[in-house]
DNA sequence: GTAACGCCGATTGTTTACAATCGCAACGGC
DNA sequence: GCCGTTGCGATTGTAAACAATCGGCGTTAC
């Protein structure tokens, strides 16, 4: 075959399509409520409406769609208190997936952390930030193997994205102290101070969502 | 219709064989590893197998069943090292949980533990046991409308329980500690003491993953 | 005797066609 | 004019048939 991706990859079809549609979600393409025909999907990806089927089954599990019986899919809608959850449960586990990395990141790696905390410190860019940002924590916690944490936490990432973004739209941080503790962050890493690192990162995961508590208009139906 | 289970509701063939398949799963009717062929289970469940599939997709996604393309479907089998991980992330959102219950658990609720704690004392039977342990942590978390903790919770709670079984097959706890402490616990929710509540709570699901890595057998390949 | 190759059966993945269900709009009664 | 009802269209759920893939077995060459 000429192309790599033009993969006819008998038993992927599904996972293609799941994951063409969980980053088209999380790029913002679709609002939250956002209507999900399966035909659509089925007839953009060249294929039947089974693997879109399969495709929305795996993204309800991952919490990014809802699926009601016998009437469709939505693009997941969070409340505020179930965004609020998240955090909670955020604050408690990142720094344990944290820990787990600690002593396994490079030095090559910490320096990258440092040049995205620079480089997020330079951008007025919502998208870009967001970006950056999420490259920056998932760089903390892709040194470890863990099978089942990093899984949890990414999908935690997932389903508050779109409101990440949202809540970066109107909330522009005035002081410099956020990038701040980006840098003192790398700094805790680079002296493998785990337990200041879990301090630095559970204080930022609190702030955050106390933050957010204080815009409720971004989760208004 | 006559029965209410008689049931043929449409599009909910694949949830009704996903909580079949999940309930043996957990009763021990499978052991891991075990391989799951669709046809059999449509066969059983008087069904095509595209529901199957949709049911095995949806165990996968909550850890119970591994998905192979072209392959086939196998129940989850954990090393030991998963394992551990999954304590390790119970042990800190389980007390998080707790804390949303503490303030909403009703006295008859609390009475009930006690009944529960007490039943345990007094079985040797290891099926029993557990439904029993289960059903009291799960009471304890059942009052908080959490959208997603629960759910969490709840998931891994089945993705161990059948080293859960394991262990307690080899572990017969010669001291009467344990017990003692589920006691002590529901007094410290009596007195909706929630600092207390999450201490005892931690201790036990840490002591509990300590022991369990102490009979490495149990997750032998 | 051993290792590599190729065939064949079993099982899964996909497509096509059909049946059941739900939401919405138009209609008629009050 | 408002509300309940009924029929239609759109969309999803299911079944049965077909195509592709994988693993095991026997054969063959060295």
């Amino acid at each position: 075959m000429s192309s790599v991706t033009d993969t006819i990859a008998h038993g992927a079809t599904g996972i293609r399509i799941a994951d063409s549609l969980r980053e088209a979600i999380l790029a913002g393409e679709y609002e939250p409520g956002a209507r999900i025909r399966q035909e659509d999907l089925a007839e953009a990806h060249g294929a039947s409406r089974l693997p879109v089927r399969d495709a929305l089954r795996q993204l309800e599990a991952e919490g990014l769609v809802t699926l009601v019986a016998n009437t469709g899919a939505w693009v997941s809608r969070l409340s505020l208190a179930e965004c609020e959850e998240m955090y909670q449960i955020r604050e408690r586990i990142e720094p344990l997936l944290l820990r787990y990395n600690v002593p396994l990141l490079e030095d090559e790696q910490l320096d990258r952390l440092d040049e995205l905390a620079t480089a997020m410190e330079h951008t007025d860019d919502v998208e870009r930030f967001l970006t950056l940002d999420r490259e920056f924590h998932l760089a903390c916690y892709g040194a470890a193997r863990t099978s089942l944490l990093g899984d949890t936490v990414l999908q935690l990432w997932n389903r508050t994205q779109h409101y990440r973004r949202a809540f970066m739209r109107v909330f522009r941080p005035s002081d410099r102290s956020v990038h701040h503790e980006h840098h003192l962050f790398v700094a805790a890493l680079r002296r493998r101070d785990a337990d200041e690192c879990e301090r630095i990162l559970a204080a930022h995961i609190r702030r955050t969502r106390l933050e957010l508590a204080r815009h409720p208009e971004i989760f208004a139906d």
